[in-house]
DNA sequence: GGCAATGTCTACCAATTGGTAGAGAATTTT
DNA sequence: AAAATTCTCTACCAATTGGTAGACATTGCC
């Protein structure tokens, strides 16, 4: 079925040209060029354009909830989960940036397919907060607005990986290594924010 | 001078148009009838559309510039600093959000202008950094790696700030009750990770 | 082998894009 | 008042855009 690995590679290379240069700057000729094949066999398989980006979007959520179910899998508990989940988004945005340009590229005000995203998006957050709420009661996590601080992590989480380019600009050239040292400095700077004020007993 | 007003205009409603739908979606055809104007009006100020982009970049940047040195004025210290910063940046957010639109357009990845931007913003960074390092030495802030902070700091800020549609998928109707709380929010988030870890002697 | 379905192609098309050339007002300078 | 400068316009244009129509090849099925 040679086919349906034609639909499977347009939308890989879809959703790499739309998370790098969104969705206006990405013109089906040269999408079709860069897979090798005529605009029409990409119409062929999604009716238009924006069906395309719809169906890339989709693709993009399922990744997504992919990567939270794995890294939510080891039923940890506090700082540990939240770190698991950091760990798991980083390693998402080191070898498939473009997920995570896409879910820029969809947050953008105006846009007409953020809520197809977020109606994916939801359990997740659903899930997200009442593991929040559930910490924060067993005291295991600074007391605060769950909802609110979600948004606080999200845009610490996403922000660190996506503005590359402001890391270029200010001296960081993203290599491997300032990764790394990125992942650290940002798990520092959420434990700092996430730890409840009493810390736990720790060893003597 | 009737001309240099036209100037103006067409620099304010560029800017809120690339802010809002980025620049490969905005034609200069849309932009033209948006000010009631023809293209070749746009074009004999500005020769190209990049052209026009460009002093759009450094026009936002001159903003930006204003707005941190206003917020620095007032020569405050520590957590007080960034909270005046914070807050300013908050209220362009709010009565001008097509800039913060606006970074986020230029600083996605294998943009041609992000340089420019980035040439302009140096020295806030700068400064910035240098302020980080200052307080950390006197113990108002807690110690780390000052330019790995100020992207984090950056990112908190910015996604808090930016991606309201994120906020919306996820049922904060973004009213200006709501900015508030988000504010605050944040605030307390920021000072949660950048409070030094022995708390200032307070009052008894 | 015949046939129908599937998949990719060539050939077009109308609309929109950024941009050029230059006419014609309006204003300022002389 | 004449001339020069400044500004906005009409009239085009070549290239690119997303999309349609339909020919041609390939495959699996009977």
């Amino acid at each position: 079925m040679a086919g349906s690995d034609t639909r499977r590679r347009i939308l890989d290379t879809a959703l790499a040209a739309f998370g790098r240069d969104g969705y206006a700057a990405t013109s089906l000729d040269a999408l079709a060029a860069e897979l090798g094949v005529r605009k029409q066999t990409i119409l062929y398989w999604f009716p238009s354009k924006l069906d395309l980006f719809e169906a890339v979007v989709d693709d993009a959520a399922e990744g997504l909830a992919d990567a939270f179910d794995e890294a939510a899998a080891g039923g940890l508990a506090g700082l540990d989960q939240v770190q698991a989940i950091v760990d798991r988004v980083f390693r998402l945005a080191v070898h498939r940036p473009e997920v995570l340009g896409l879910v820029r590229e969809v947050t953008r005000p105006e846009s007409p397919t953020a809520s197809r995203l977020g109606a994916r998006i939801r359990p997740l957050y659903d899930r997200a907060r009442d593991f929040l709420m559930r910490e924060m009661e067993a005291g295991r996590l600074r007391r605060s607005d769950p909802a609110m601080l979600l948004l606080s992590l999200y845009s610490a989480v996403v922000g660190m990986v996506t503005e590359l380019e402001v890391q270029r600009i200010v001296g960081f050239e993203p290599t491997l290594r300032s990764t790394v040292m990125r992942r650290r400095e940002l798990m520092r700077f959420l434990r700092a924010a996430l730890a409840p004020e009493t810390p736990a007993p720790a060893a003597p």
